[in-house]
Formats: structure tokens, sequence, C-alpha cells
DNA sequence: TAACTATATAACAATATTCTTATATGATCA
DNA sequence: TGATCATATAAGAATATTGTTATATAGTTA
């Protein structure tokens, strides 16, 4: 039994530390309700495109977030299956909506590149 | 707006990054519902005092606990004063309880020694 | 006061993380 | 098919984290 709970411990920390960074957890707040695709990550965050496909690739190696192709793209969305799913939307919830952040891309435009 | 919103991210981030980590996730657990000092530390996880003594200090830098001094033994726990602790309850409830560990010191009689 | 116990801090080596540049893969379109 | 666009992966440099040993601090006790 006592084997057993460490293994959950074990298990939920790494899911805490790939929350633990300013950009994957403001990624996991934009795709609470929605889907957004890798090029929509890099205008959002200004940062380069190898940077953010290894950010979601962390967020997909602990099974947060699964991926979903349409032509050229691919999408992100949470993981529903996860079984961290629930912890995570209780999390989400207490933070602030980042809809701003895609608002401002749609001014630009540059939303519409792809979606 | 934009602005504030950013910033709680930002600040929120920090939390679950000392989180993601077995041993600092444990403690948390551990205190979840009493006082421990250092010295169970040392004793439950089997690293050095210093080693314990960071872990610690990064939790409490985040201001997710809180230390008291009790002669020579400084004792830890949740603070309940923190903008994050009712997101840490709710983390807590969700990981199994870790009182075995405790449990496993009173038999040694390694628990006494400081309580 | 001196010796002892508990804890914290400093310095450093080992390891892990993150970003960058270069390149590979995979889909679309002319 | 070749060119192009979107994304992923590889490799390496810069930086951050973690544990260790040595030492400092603070309280207790003889």
């Amino acid at each position: 039994m006592a084997t057993k709970t460490e293994f959950q411990i074990e298990k939920a920390a790494p899911i805490f530390k790939v929350l633990g960074d300013k950009t994957r957890l403001t990624m996991m707040k934009l795709i609470e309700n929605q889907t957004c695709c890798v090029c929509e990550f890099v205008e959002i965050f200004q940062m380069s495109q190898p940077s953010i496909s290894q950010h979601l690739r962390k967020l997909r190696d602990v099974g947060l977030i699964k991926e979903e192709r349409k032509g050229q793209w691919v999408f992100y969305s949470l993981n529903h299956e996860s079984e961290w799913f629930g912890l995570m939307k209780s999390i989400l919830e207490q933070l602030p909506s980042q809809e701003d952040k895609l608002i401002e891309l749609e001014k630009n435009g540059t939303r519409i590149t792809c979606c």
C-alpha cells in the first residue's frame, strides 16, 4: 500500500513540473476551452517555432494535451482522457483568462492564416 | 488588464515549479494537517539535512509554508495566509495520504526525539 | 563558558532545462 | 515532381536545479 501511494506522488510531481513554466501554463489556459495550432502559439509568445514545439511536447509527454493534425496544421487541445483532467480543470479555473492574447491575434489578422 | 492577467500567470508558474518535485510535493502532503520538524523530514526522506533545508526553503520562499521555531527545533506547516492556500488544499486533497511515513517513524522511535 | 544539537547557508560538482540554429518530416500546391 | 509551408527533431551553448561537503548560526545543557 505504501508503494502505491508513493507511486502516485511520483506521478503527480512531473505534472506540476511541466506546469511550472509561464509559457506552458499560459498554453494550458489558452486551450482550456478551445483548440490552438502551433503557429498561433508562435505568434502569441513571440518565440521560435522549435521552442514552442518543445514546450508542447512536454505537455503532451505527460498526457495533459493531445494533438490533431488538420492538413498542414497541428491543433492542440486539452486531453479530456487524462487522469489529471479533473485536477487540471480546477487549476485552470483559478487562473485568469488569456483570451485577450487570441483577440489581439485576430486584430493583427495573424489568426486567420490557419483557422 | 492584459498586464494584470499576465502577472498572475507569472506568479502561478513558480508555485507549480516548486511543487514539481517528488520530495517537496510529499512534504506538502505530510504537513497538510499537521506540523513536521526538519529532523523528521531528514528521517523520512533519508536525505542529507542541508538538502532537506534547501527544499523547505524553496517552499517557504514562495509562501506555501511557514516555519515556527520551538527551542532547537524548527517546525514547518502549511501557510494558511498564502493566497494559494485554497488551490493548494484542493490539490493536496487529490493526493494520497503520506501518514504511513510518519507512522513508520513512530515505530522506529525516531519521531520521539523532537515531538 | 564550553560542548552539543538542530538548522541554515555557502560553494561547488553533477545533472537537467531551455533556447538557438540546422535539419528532417509531412502536407499542400503549382 | 519540385517548391513551399507547417511542424518536429537533433545538437549544442547558456543557464538553472539539485545534492554534497564544509561551515555558520542559534538554542540547549553541563
